[in-house]
DNA sequence: ATTTTATTTGAGACTGAGTCTCAATATTGT
DNA sequence: ACAATATTGAGACTCAGTCTCAAATAAAAT
């Protein structure tokens, strides 16, 4: 639990830093943010709690995930679906996503290419870039292959 | 007003071909639309037929737009702040967005170069890509020409 | 033109993610 | 341990968007 403690000290000094107090609940949150999948919604993060025996309310949960995104340690992302989804970014570098419309699954991608084109075109627009969304929608290799069985399986009567 | 018959004559036959009614609700949103701002909000277009002496309930203006989306007439998006924005696909090639974090305003953008290269990573993932959502979030050279004048005229005590 | 059939409308109830309030509770500095 | 201050959870609330259903309207059939 090494890796963990380091996190949860430096946690412990962004809450100092804003005069914020380190509690049980902030924890608890925190730690199912380390040890849990990517992309997860309040829910997800509430029930993974409670199968852990731990109640936390999702008022509180959200409540963290805005402090924990506000320190960096999270990052929040709007997929379209009217559900925030958050990320740990202490695990990862910036990535952008793919999106399948079928299943749901969220592949991650990163292209400095593209990366470096933003740059160059807010540069053309004299536009302070500060972040940006890039999203990917479709459907992935899993979901066609399942179709294509789908249609070989019944076919025209 | 022959520009505008043509379109209101292609929606005519969309709903034909849905077995979908032409009524007067819907012919009046179609023409907001047409003739409207761009990046406009449900709210926007009824007040600006209520403007015009029209009334047509807000549920009616999303049954419409869903029916304008899904012929192709209009683009819902998402700008991130829970409230989708509406633009008239007829008029416009595709493009993407600058979205000033400051003062709202958007800008569009078209990039050959980065759609080339999503279409070349979608491949690479083996993914089938249907459409994507290109936002760079930032300040505007005019909110930050205003910032710097703001700064000037307040300095330091 | 009238009747029949099916669709559409608007009012307002409802939904669901997320936020807010406030009394009770917990943490921190001394 | 105490005082001062922040946090929590329950549940009320918000707000965009959706749904329901009776009344109104459009198109098809006669």
């Amino acid at each position: 639990m090494e890796v963990a403690s380091v996190h949860i000290n430096r946690f412990k000094q962004a809450l100092r830093a804003g005069s914020l107090r380190l509690t049980s609940q902030r924890l608890a949150v925190l730690e199912d943010i380390l040890t849990g999948d990517e992309h997860r919604e309040c829910d997800d993060i509430f029930l993974s709690l409670r199968g852990r025996g731990i109640t936390v309310s999702r008022a509180t949960i959200y409540r963290t995930l805005d402090i924990l995104e506000k320190v960096g340690f999270v990052r929040k992302m709007d997929i379209g679906d009217g559900r925030f989804r958050y990320e740990n970014r202490l695990a990862q570098s910036h990535h952008d996503h793919l999106i399948c419309l079928e299943c749901g699954r969220i592949i991650e991608f990163v292209d400095r290419g593209i990366e470096r084109q933003q740059e160059r075109l807010s540069k053309e627009y004299d536009f302070q870039l500060i972040r940006h969304l890039h999203q990917l929608f479709g459907i992935c290799r899993v979901c066609r292959t399942k179709k294509a069985k789908v249609t070989n399986e019944s076919p025209a009567p």
